[in-house]
DNA sequence: TGCTTGACATGGG
DNA sequence: CCCCATGCCAAGC
């Protein structure tokens, strides 16, 4: 697979319990700023395998991205068992929540 | 090799 | 706030 998937699944696992990222921040931080759509299949193809905590990303506009009623609702379950609040139980503060990896802590 | 597929992002109307 | 078009790109077939 490509260098930048692998940083993907690195960027991913190490997100804090209580924080998240955006598909689009990954994608930059992996250094494809405009590659979030490859973020979008590394969740699906390799959230299990790699043990991802695949609900800590989340759209640029702070909204779970799942599009399915009872996922979507399980993300949001796992989330504030972290601590991450939603509001109008509908969406997250980013300011509050974003995470902003080391720069110079990737391999 | 070429085409399709997304849990996206962004700007306009 | 909603809907739409467009840009993007690795992976799978």
């Amino acid at each position: 697979m490509e260098a930048f998937t692998l940083k993907v699944i690195q960027i991913i696992k190490n997100i804090p319990s209580g924080k998240v990222m955006t598909y689009g921040q990954i994608a930059a931080y992996a250094g494809s700023a405009k590659a979030a759509r490859q973020v979008v299949r590394v969740l699906h193809s390799m959230s299990e395998k790699y043990k991802l905590p695949w609900h800590r990303v989340v759209n640029s506009k702070g909204h779970i991205a799942i599009k399915d009623y009872e996922g979507h609702a399980f993300q949001r379950m796992l989330l504030a068992s972290e601590g991450v609040n939603f509001i109008e139980d509908d969406y997250i503060d980013l300011k509050k929540y974003l995470f902003y990896p080391d720069l110079f802590l990737e391999s």
